[in-house]
DNA sequence: ATCAGATATAGACATGTATCAATGTATAAT
DNA sequence: ATTATACATTGATACATGTCTATATCTGAT
């Protein structure tokens, strides 16, 4: 299979030439996003609840966070993309959405 | 070619179980160390000049930052392991040191 | 309408960070 | 020794971040 489900726009602009501010701010963001360990373990645990998610309300006491914390750090990892979030009832759902990791995987791997 | 150049400990330790506290920290200190815009250029600027390095006092215009700044980020990468330096009469030359890396790949590429 | 539970937001606090100008230190040349 | 160059460190400043308590908002049940 070719291209594997990543456009072509995103792997070029990194290949060539020197890496563009325009570039380094978007990544910047995702790796910021993953600079801080309970945030790190906190996408841990979203992800390996595969696709159907796990509950924000089970999140906090693994994690020992307050619940605000743990909110404050989904709310980070939704802007940067890494998880999404639906609504059920009164609780709701944080699933991973690795996607946007093909953009930083993409620049690791042709750096080492 | 079986197990790439990794050892078995970098990988084994990611791939089992949920994040270990120990790991998280490890890792983030990792991303923490690619969240900057103006750092990310910079090892950027140092990998694309390969195993002969580029020395210091051509960093600073190119990205258009004073020398102490430059001369700031270059701890912090260092200091995460993604470069080295070594002394060559008056000025210093950094070369990228990417092996740190395969902890992070190893752990992005089993998410996405 | 009221209540209870889950999540989000606001405010406060301490700490960390990106930046620069000024200064210090090290090396080499004269 | 003096001077010049390259790099590091210090101190200051503005801003960002992680954390909590307190409060607000939203949803479903009674």
């Amino acid at each position: 299979m070719y291209n594997r489900g990543m456009t072509a726009s995103k792997s070029i602009a990194l290949r060539k030439g020197p890496l563009l501010e325009k570039n380094a701010v978007a990544m910047a963001a995702i790796f910021g996003a993953l600079s801080d360990p309970v945030r790190l373990r906190l996408f841990d645990l979203v992800r390996r609840a595969g696709a159907s998610g796990v509950c924000s309300c089970d999140l906090s006491e693994p994690l020992d966070r307050s619940q605000p914390t743990i909110s404050h750090h989904l709310k980070v990892l939704r802007e940067a993309g890494l998880v999404e979030s639906r609504r059920d009832g009164t609780w709701i759902w944080y699933s991973a959405t690795p996607e946007v990791f093909a953009v930083v995987t993409n620049y690791l791997s042709s750096v080492s």
